[in-house]
DNA sequence: CTGGATCCACACAGATACTG
DNA sequence: CAGTATCTGTGTGGATCCAG
């Protein structure tokens, strides 16, 4: 946002005007998994200059996106977090995800996947199962990064790290081999990753198809 | 799309890296309308710089979501049109558009609106009526812009211009006053607009009611 | 007239260093 | 930890000019 408009009169010019500046969809991006300090931002966005990133934060929060939070003591941490109308372009996030995420290749030299990125790119693909399926868990690995999810009809949480303990029985461990992108396209079968059991339960070939079916694009 | 990357393997970022760029996605919503020559781009969108449309539309030439092409002659005019690939922005420009719509005051001096961005914000805001409506077809007027559009289920056309002749009989005019905001909000009342049937129908309050309950925000 | 290209000034992004 | 300060380069805005 700057004082820069484009003099239309439009949903799309408004939008584009708060939130169409470099960066700043990444950072709603992240903000959309949850409140985070400016270092955890940081960490998230590793080539974003510092200088802009505080930037768009005031941006943000003066545009009435993001709250900046100061934690009682003795935290006394900074806290950016979404306001309800931020909260609500989670809608553009997860439509420009989709979209976007059909023209990834594969991971270029010098990029990155983060968990964020990845939560949001799960939450892109989600298609409700249609019935009976019950409730699914799925722990999703792809080296360092870890993230796990859990859906039943319409209700879809997908958070960052593994499961906390106790993990739910059932669960079903998703493992990325040698590329992610399967996982971000939908496109994922047996040669592209497997499926381990864990708590109870022995996964197999269709527990992934499974997978496969609930977390793919359109 | 720049050199500029933003080092993320993510839906979001790759779409960012195509479209994220000042312009691009305004360009898009009016393509998304309908082909359109160099000229049309312009006049859809007067504060643009016209070095920066033509490096937009190479940029998004070359990423595959406009096709440049010159008509057979005696025209031998020049037309950008989206891919299919560009088309599916749709969903992109329409979520944008909904989030967008709702920070919208009233019109800031300087700000215009034209016929393609009430297009899309009308598709935007589509709410297909429940049952047993028929076919509606409402033309819109504020100022000199002049819309229609006409919707049956799932199916919703809107077009720049007025009806072509012979207008549909039971066509609804719904006429800005004043303001284009309830138009683009959804927020539209009596007081604000109002109705004027044509065509061998005399057009009352419920028919703005029915608008308003066809075409508005979530 | 359409469909651009060229030029310049400047605001903003990128990179790095520094600070309360 | 959470930024600010500074410098540099590129993208953008604005105006003008040009070829078919």
């Amino acid at each position: 946002m700057t004082t820069k408009t484009y003099g239309q009169y439009c949903g799309v010019a408004r939008a584009l005007e708060l939130v169409g500046e470099r960066w700043a969809l990444l950072i709603v991006r992240d903000l959309l998994v949850g409140p985070k300090r400016y270092t955890d931002l940081r960490a998230g966005l590793p080539k974003i200059p510092t200088n802009v990133l505080a930037t768009r934060l005031k941006e943000l929060e003066s545009a009435g996106l993001v709250e900046r939070r100061v934690q009682p003591r003795p935290s006394g941490a900074v806290v950016y977090e979404l306001t309800p109308y931020g909260l609500d372009l989670e809608s553009v996030v997860l439509a420009l995800g989709r979209w976007g995420a059909r023209s990834l290749g594969e991971l270029r030299p010098g990029e990155i996947a983060t968990p964020d990125s990845l939560v949001m790119a799960l939450r892109s693909t989600y298609h409700p199962p249609k019935r009976g399926t019950g409730k699914l868990a799925y722990e999703l690995r792809f080296g360092d990064i870890v993230i796990h999810a859990t859906c039943s009809g319409q209700t879809l949480t997908v958070e960052p790290g593994p499961f906390p303990e106790p993990a739910p029985s059932g669960m079903v461990v998703v493992e990325a081999m040698a590329s992610l992108t399967p996982l971000l396209t939908g496109a994922i079968d047996g040669a592209k990753a497997r499926a381990s059991g864990i708590v109870g339960k022995q996964a197999s070939a269709a527990d992934l198809d499974l997978f496969a079916t609930v977390f793919r694009i359109e």
